[in-house]
DNA sequence: GGCAGATTGTTTTAAACGAAACGAAAGACC
DNA sequence: GGTCTTTCGTTTCGTTTAAAACAATCTGCC
């Protein structure tokens, strides 16, 4: 009976935070728009910056090639989000939110604020908190794969 | 366009934050012994109690039900666990560390031991960022679902 | 004892996943 | 132009997942 102590491991800790965190939003947009985390993702980032590529969600938002690219077909199958393929490198898929597309955001960012600021409010000091968290991750980005 | 932020909303930073760090560990103990998360948790918690039965890991390990019966499963064909139907309870399985599986965690705890130290000597505030943590992962305990 | 309800662990099912392979398109080089 | 390499997005393959259904066992109560 060897002794480690699991509950005192941060990695864990840090990851039984994250669902758990994650969980709160995930449950408004899942039972009101039907769209899981992977899905949330992509439109949020595509309300930041009008018509995006694939690649462009890839390397920014933490996810890899295949999840995007299925992320992204179930966004167009539910009328989220246009794919269109870009004239100038016809390699690329351009992604758009629809008008559907553009009023989940704005339903959900408002929400997404409030629960931001409901986190913030447990916290003694949501800013260090911020910047312990950014420190840890940019410390830890890990070496780009072989393929991509 | 609306403007919503995903980098500064804090569930994907911490989501972000959790998938490095976990997979830094990770990568050892998968490369090493072929165990994915779900089976070090499991393995982890045995370490802990001499013999724990699936429900047992199943509260206190963040894990459903299945995952745990799965990991346990996958644990057991690979030689690390043995599982033993409780005489007292025959609905209980009883895990059990084997003598491959105790030499499994005791190398890898000095090792996560270590990766610990090095996670906290990034942090400007080690203690307090524990205690954040601990905080705000206290106040969002998810409700029990209804099954279990 | 016997039977309804609760509890435990596994299995079923449909969906999602990661890794690798793939085809299509673009770029580099001759 | 032609060929080789790189890039981009999708698909394939096998595995894992969550949610629900399931069988087995126990408990409480008559």
């Amino acid at each position: 009976m060897t002794r480690f102590k699991l509950d005192h491991f941060l990695p864990y800790q840090i990851a039984v935070l994250s669902s758990r965190v994650s969980d709160g939003f995930a449950r408004h947009y899942r039972d009101t728009y039907g769209i899981s985390v992977s899905e949330w993702r992509v439109v949020a980032h595509l309300s930041q910056s009008d018509s995006v590529s694939v690649r462009e969600i890839h390397k920014r938002v933490d996810m890899d090639k295949p999840k995007v690219s299925r992320a992204a077909s179930r966004l167009e199958t539910a009328g989220y989000v246009t794919k269109t393929v870009n004239p100038a490198d016809r390699r690329l898929v351009e992604l758009k939110l629809t008008g559907k597309g553009r009023e989940m955001i704005e339903a959900l960012s408002p929400i997404a604020d409030a629960y931001q600021a409901k986190l913030e409010a447990l916290l003694s000091d949501p800013e260090e908190f911020r910047r312990q968290i950014a420190q840890l991750s940019n410390e830890l980005v890990s070496q780009p794969r072989v393929d991509d």
